[in-house]
DNA sequence: TATGAATGAGGCTTCATTCAT
DNA sequence: TATGAATGAAGCCTCATTCAT
């Protein structure tokens, strides 16, 4: 099975953290409605409260359940958050890899289109947990680099510049890619948070595979 | 004095945020050097521990005063980042502005040019802290939205847009100037913490010139 | 059934104490084999980790049996602690019984010969379970006063030196055996945690013989 | 200064454990006094409770303190432990240095008498804290083995043996010292807990030095 | 003004024990 | 009878802030 965080491309062995990996596999149905019921909780207050403020207690409170079953599933309190990280993690790369599927065969512009509306349309999902969960990456990074996933995403970028090389006139492709990522990154982020139009607004996207375009063409 | 976060060009009334504020305006020598140096202090703490660890007594200790003598001058943790927070954002517009007066008559790329390298000299001094800084920013926002620093930046490159509207073919300045700014803050903070190439290598710029003039060009 | 801890000498009647003794019977072979790796696994982690730091979870985990199976044979964690100290309680009864009985008509000197080299054995065997459980031992007078074991022991070190009275020169029985068994005892625990030569060394055996006869002369 | 574990005999050097030496030397008389009320109180909660039982809060609460406190001064829940053993042990070395040196010169048989009746007064103070201070001892031993104090007292004994080697007739006196003080210390401990007969009976102290004589003639 | 001792609410986490399945 | 999920009281410890000296 595919890392949520690599997007199959590399293939970094994950070391056991201690303290963040989830304790123990819910065997039984009740406790599987346990954990979600958890990190659902967790998600909410992560949203209201931030993480600072998040305490454990308040989280198993509103999962309608103790502390103690809290931690008989996540070891500690940033356990939570490193799984709520990884399940974003993994849709980003599911939503992304999507994109490229199915649209397969056509032209690169298409296709880049096609990959930033639904980026722009999955980040705009859930988008405080998402800003909330970024700024606490940097954190656990010391832990284990969790954050793959921009690196992954640029490998994935460079590899459909690869394949559409004959349409564009690209040099150096990985370094294209990591600016495009970037550059995206930055005005996707600002977009959800502090929107200078409505996320509707076609010039958005437009802007944006102009960039891309430009970005292939002198790079 | 001109508010360090607006650039001169907005004229938001501070509201009296509580304990935000530097307590009292440090008048003698001694009291000066003191508040350098738990600024100082102050910095290092939080680059090396993180705002979440730094405590109050550990500034005062790397400072060498009392901790008495810290909230003497600052009424609280916050107010240290804040006042770290104001002078970086200083610092920052003031490059910026050097950087469009000293090339004001030269043609937009040129200026351009000068703009993305003085800001990335600019960024990439005490790196760390500004990470730290960015990080804790939206904590603030609630506390008084110190960081009107993007918005302040964005009314310049507009107001730069303008200026040379002749040469380009902008249809809306201010939306390409939000992108301009997203897009290369995006780059720039990634560049800053994970090159992909040396800071010093032309392309760098260079790519980001010729986004930011493909931008004023299809937007 | 004898006591184990009075050496069939006095007949206190043992008072119902809340969750020590065994919860039932366990009769059948299954519940035998379940009884004997639950006591197995909690000696173990006695051992490793302490009573303090052994949880009933892992003594059950490392028995192979669940949580809830343990409190079906021990009504607490307490009653683990209790049936292994009784159990060995009966075994160093049996071992003194053992060396009075075989060497029953001997010279004195033979008896407390073979006595202290039993003894020395005995305790050789399981050293850290035997700390650990005097250790604990004091916690559990209140709750029952078990450890009559020291008080039985020294009845019959006085019945023994009442045996060979015509030998000896004992003015209080009683209070030679009494020294006695406290100066045995502070030199062999000491002796099987931290040897000041091996325990094979004749010359610590023949040391407390001498020290036994003197004090069966003198007091 | 003397360490007080080592009776000044041995020169190890002190390893700085983490969270078991105290956190600061108190500066001003308030806080000396701090401190000091706090070891009264751990102390007489230790008695009462156990050590298990005894907690942080209720510690601060009878030395009329806050828990804040007492984390101010002692790093951890044991280093109040540490601290009370340390001093115990500064008390015993006293003890006995004194009881040697004010009987300088003197007969052996006298010096041991004298050695022994100090030993048992000194014991007799504070009895359930030596006890409880015992207890603990083993857990310590891995984070800095404190009691090198019986090793210490081994080798006092074994000193003062040498010293006296003319009128006696010991071949090892390294080994007579060790079955001394560990016999010695068996009897004195179960004296102290549960005396066989009143503590000022003559007849306890001349069996123990009976006792002694006999290892220094036969060892 | 400077010092640093004191405060105490509140956070994270553990673990013996129960009980529904 | 066995299982293991759930419970929740209770413990240790931190740290921003205040205030007597």
């Amino acid at each position: 099975m595919k890392d949520s965080s690599d997007f199959g491309y590399s293939h970094l062995p994950r070391p056991a953290r201690k303290h963040v990996s989830p304790r123990k596999r819910p065997l039984q149905a009740r406790s599987q409605a346990t954990v979600e019921a958890l990190l659902k909780a967790a998600s909410q207050v992560l949203v209201r409260d931030g993480y600072e403020r998040m305490t454990t207690t308040r989280v198993a409170e509103r999962a309608g359940v103790s502390v103690g079953s809290l931690y008989q599933y996540f070891p500690s309190k940033e356990a939570l958050l490193v799984e709520l990280l990884e399940r974003r993690m993994a849709g980003l790369r599911d939503t992304l890899l999507d994109a490229l599927q199915s649209t397969a065969g056509q032209p690169f512009k298409t296709r880049v289109r096609e990959l930033l509306s639904s980026l722009l349309e999955f980040k705009a999902r859930e988008v405080k947990l998402g800003i909330e969960l970024a700024r606490q990456t940097p954190r656990l990074e010391k832990l284990g680099a969790i954050q793959k996933v921009t690196a992954a995403a640029t490998q994935l970028v460079a590899a459909v510049i690869e394949e559409h090389r004959a349409e564009l006139k690209v040099k150096d492709s990985k370094l294209a890619a990591w600016l495009i990522v970037q550059s995206i990154t930055g005005i996707l982020d600002a977009a959800i948070t502090d929107p200078p139009l409505p996320l509707e607004d076609p010039r958005l996207i437009e802007a944006m595979v102009k960039m891309t375009l430009e970005l292939t063409r002198s790079v």
